[in-house]
DNA sequence: TTATTTGGTTTATATCATAAACTTGTTTAT
DNA sequence: ATAAACAAGTTTATGATATAAACCAAATAA
């Protein structure tokens, strides 16, 4: 009746994180801070996180001389993230 | 951008509970366990959380001999569900 | 040169979800 | 009648989470 929703995106900052990078072709870490509003150890935090599930990925180079991580979805986060909505409907559809 | 989840229905089982019981009337602790699954305790937490939140009244009496325990949503519960619901759209509709 | 800012990471803490153990009373079996 | 099993929850304990606070290194500004 209720199908179990992944706990990697049930989450509020993993959910707004993933929800940005699903339309985007990659976003960098700074870009993602301003439009989630997520203070930077809170989104540390949860991109390793997203990381470590395969959901995205994470690469760390230099914009000019300052460093700069840019984080992409990747098509097994892509598939998370679409049956993330398809469960929640089951929620919220009375 | 990504508007705040409410922090009380951005909970698996506390959301089910909202959404089975935005659909009757009312309905008892046993046949919540039943319909979500969840464990006795862990309902029993959630439910009084809801119940702290005013989202959901709880009234306990009895069926025959035994003990039963009857869930209601609220207005304010209600307001809050379809609330939470709008918000949530923000986040899927990439 | 000494701040200050940028771009993060690490660590600590407070909350949360869940499971396990317990309680109170009822029904069933002996 | 007594004991064992069951029903309907509650309370307590534990492990995971989210978040904030503190920290660090490099670059830029004063």
């Amino acid at each position: 009746m209720f199908p179990k929703l992944d706990p990697v995106l049930h989450s509020e900052l993993r959910l707004a994180v993933m929800s940005l990078l699903a339309g985007v072709e990659s976003a960098d870490f700074t870009y993602i801070k301003q439009q989630t509003g997520a203070t930077s150890g809170n989104l540390s935090v949860q991109i390793d996180k997203l990381s470590a599930a395969g959901y995205i990925t994470v690469e760390k180079g230099f914009k000019g001389k300052k460093p700069c991580t840019t984080c992409a979805i990747t098509e097994a986060g892509m598939e998370a993230f679409r049956s993330y909505i398809e469960a929640l409907k089951e929620y919220i559809s009375t």
